[in-house]
RNA sequence: GGUCUCGUGGCCGAGUGGCUAGGCACAGGUCUGCAAAACCUCGUACAGCGGUUCGAAUCCGCUCGAGACCUCCA
C-alpha cells in the first residue's frame, strides 16, 4: 500500500477555513459530487465542477489515497419551482420533443458523458441515478418521519425545518439563520401544504398528468430533489464521508437541505469537508440556465454560437478552467479563451521540445525545486493556476536548454520530464491534442516534402519552396524554418 | 431587506504584512530569400479615502462599483 505522500490543505465551506485534509479512514477517501440534471446539453457551467473535481480526484489518487468517487445523475424530473403547481423539467422537455422522459434522460446522459470524455474528465467510480434509488430514498423519508422531523400533508411529505432548527442549527453551511430567512420570505402564495415556507419536499404527490411516479406509503409520487444525494451518498460512502463537492449555487438550499436530512435521519453530520467551485460568468454575470446566457460545450467545440469568434478545443477549455483557481469566478470571453489557447500550445510545444533535449555533463538548473513548488501549490487548496505558472517558468528553461543557454544533465532532465508529465498529464489531466494523429507515415511524408523543399531552396527555387510551404499550410501543417533546419507542427 | 464574495497593469488571472506569480496582447531583438512560426528581452499594477504598522495589494473603517445566494440552477 502506498504511503500518503502529501499533506493537503483544502478550504472547507462548512468552517470557512483552510483545513488539513485528514480522511475518516485513510487511505480510503469517499468523495461525492453533485452531477447534472439531465434535461439539456451540458454547458460551460457544467464543465467547471467536472474539471475541478476531476483534478482533485486525480490528485488524491496520485498522493496514494484510495478514492471512491461518486457523482450522481439526476434523472427524476423536479418541479420548475417549489410551488405546488408546475411541470417537471424532464417531462416538459419530453413533451416538447415528443419523447418518453427516460429517452430525454438517456439522450442527455449520453451527451454529458461524451462532453466529459472530450474534456478528459475521468468517469467517477460510481455514477448512481436518482431513479435507481427510489427505495433508499423512501427509507430515508421514513426515518426522518419517524424521528419527528417531517410531516405528511396531502400525500406529500415535507421536512419540518422549524422543528429541526429547535434541535439542530439549520443553515450552518450557508451561514443563514432561520429567523433571518423567514423575515424576508419572497413566498406570497396563499394556500400551501407546507407549514412554513422554508420547509422542503421529501416526497411529492404526483399530479395526474405527471409521468415519472412511484408508489409510496403516502401517494404515487416522486422524491424531493435534495433527497437523492443524501440517500445515495450514504448508500455508497456511509453516513459520514469525507468530501462533498458541487457548485457554489448549490450551497443553499440544496446542500443545506442535505445536511438537515442526514442529520435528521442519522443524528450526525454527513460530510467532513464541503468543497464548492465558483461560477463561470459571462460579461460578469453568472452563466446559467435560468438566465439563458449559457453556451453549450458542443457549441464551444464547434464554434457554432453567435458569441463565439471561433471554435475552442476541449483542452483549450480545460486549460482555461484550470488557469483560474476553482473558488474564483471565471469570466468567459473570446479574448481570454484565445489567450488560454496560446498558452496551452506553448506548454505542449515545450513538452515536445523536452523530449528532444540531450543531457549535458553539468547542470545549471534544479528541477527538484520546480517539482516541490508544484506540489506545494496543489497542497494549498488545489491551486492549479500556480502549478501552471511554475510550469511556464520551466518552459523558459526548456527553451533555453534547447538554445544552449541553460544546461541540464541526465538527472535533471529526467526529473524535469517526470515533473512535467506528472503534473501536466496525470494531475491536471491535459492531453496533447495534436499528438494522437502523428502517425509514422505522416511523419515521413512530411519529412520527405521538407527535404524536397530544402533542395529547392538550395537552388533558390522559391516558387517550389513556397508552394510546398503554402499547400501544407492549407492542409493544417505549419513549417517552421529555424536555425537547425525545418520543423513542423499541426496548426 | 438579509447573508456573503469580489474590485490587481490593455485583457485573463495568482498572491493574506516586507522577497515586485504566470499567460495573452503590445514593443524591441534573434532567426530568415521573403514570410510565418518559434525563441529571448521587456511592464513595480493592486477601485477611492482614511487608519493601524518601521513597512499594506495584503489588516481595520468608510465610500463607490460589480456579483452570488435567499426559487430551479454547476
Amino acid at each position: 500500500m502506498n504511503e500518503i505522500s502529501q499533506k493537503i490543505f483544502l478550504y472547507n465551506t462548512l468552517t470557512r477555513r483552510k483545513e488539513e485534509f485528514i480522511p475518516n479512514h485513510p487511505p480510503h477517501v469517499g468523495m461525492y459530487v453533485c452531477g447534472p440534471t439531465v434535461y439539456g446539453d451540458a454547458h460551460l457551467g457544467h464543465a467547471r465542477p467536472a474539471v475541478t473535481f476531476d483534478v482533485i480526484y486525480r490528485y488524491l489518487k496520485y498522493c496514494g489515497y484510495k478514492v471512491r468517487y461518486v457523482r450522481n445523475i439526476t434523472d427524476v424530473g423536479h418541479l420548475e419551482n417549489d410551488a405546488d403547481e408546475g411541470e417537471d423539467k424532464i417531462q416538459r422537455k419530453a413533451r416538447l420533443e415528443q419523447l418518453e422522459p427516460m429517452e430525454i434522460v438517456q439522450r442527455y446522459t449520453n451527451s454529458y458523458h461524451r462532453n466529459m470524455d472530450q474534456l478528459n474528465v475521468l468517469r467517477p467510480d460510481i455514477e448512481p441515478r436518482a431513479t435507481g434509488h427510489i427505495i433508499e430514498q423512501l427509507e430515508l423519508v421514513k426515518k426522518i418521519l419517524k424521528n419527528g422531523f417531517a410531516y405528511e400533508s396531502e400525500g406529500s411529505v415535507y421536512f419540518d425545518v422549524e422543528n429541526y432548527n429547535r434541535k439542530y442549527p439549520y443553515g450552518i453551511l450557508s451561514g443563514r439563520r432561520l429567523d433571518e430567512l423567514q423575515a424576508f420570505s419572497r413566498e406570497l402564495e396563499g394556500i400551501s401544504e407546507k407549514r412554513s415556507p422554508y420547509d422542503f419536499a421529501l416526497w411529492k404527490k404526483a399530479q395526474p398528468t405527471h409521468i415519472m411516479r412511484w408508489p409510496s406509503p403516502w401517494s404515487d409520487g416522486f422524491p424531493g430533489w435534495h433527497l437523492e444525494c443524501s440517500a445515495m451518498g450514504a448508500r455508497y460512502l456511509g453516513e459520514t464521508f469525507d468530501i462533498h463537492g458541487g457548485g457554489m449555487d448549490l450551497i443553499f438550499p440544496h446542500h443545506e437541505a442535505e445536511i438537515a436530512q442526514s442529520v435528521a435521519a442519522n443524528g450526525k453530520q454527513p460530510v467532513r469537508y464541503w468543497l464548492h467551485n465558483n461560477m463561470v460568468t459571462i460579461n460578469g454575470q453568472k452563466m446559467g440556465k435560468s438566465l439563458g446566457n449559457f453556451i453549450t460545450l458542443d457549441e464551444i467545440f464547434s464554434g457554432n454560437h453567435p458569441k463565439l469568434e471561433k471554435a475552442y478545443s476541449p483542452m483549450n477549455i480545460r486549460f482555461f478552467i484550470l488557469q483560474a483557481h476553482y473558488r474564483s469566478t471565471l469570466d468567459f470571453s473570446n479574448e481570454a479563451l484565445q489567450a488560454a489557447e496560446k498558452g496551452y500550445k506553448r506548454l505542449m510545444e515545450a513538452w515536445n521540445t523536452l523530449q528532444t533535449l540531450t543531457p549535458t555533463d553539468e547542470s545549471t538548473y534544479d528541477a527538484n525545486h520546480l517539482r516541490n513548488a508544484c506540489f506545494e501549490a496543489m497542497n494549498d487548496d488545489f491551486n492549479t493556476p500556480v502549478v501552471i505558472a511554475h510550469l511556464f517558468e520551466a518552459v523558459k528553461t526548456i527553451n533555453n536548454a534547447k538554445a544552449g543557454t541553460e544546461k541540464l544533465d541526465a538527472t535533471q532532465l529526467q526529473i524535469l520530464k517526470d515533473t512535467f508529465s506528472t503534473f501536466l498529464f496525470n494531475i491536471l489531466g491535459l492531453v496533447d491534442e495534436k499528438a494522437g494523429d502523428n502517425s509514422r507515415l505522416t511523419e515521413e511524408l512530411i519529412r520527405l516534402l521538407i527535404d524536397i523543399r530544402l533542395e529547392a531552396r538550395a537552388r533558390k527555387d522559391w516558387a517550389t519552396s513556397d508552394r510546398i510551404r503554402d499547400q501544407l499550410k492549407e492542409l493544417g501543417i505549419q513549417l517552421k524554418d529555424g536555425k537547425d533546419g525545418t520543423e513542423w507542427s499541426y496548426l
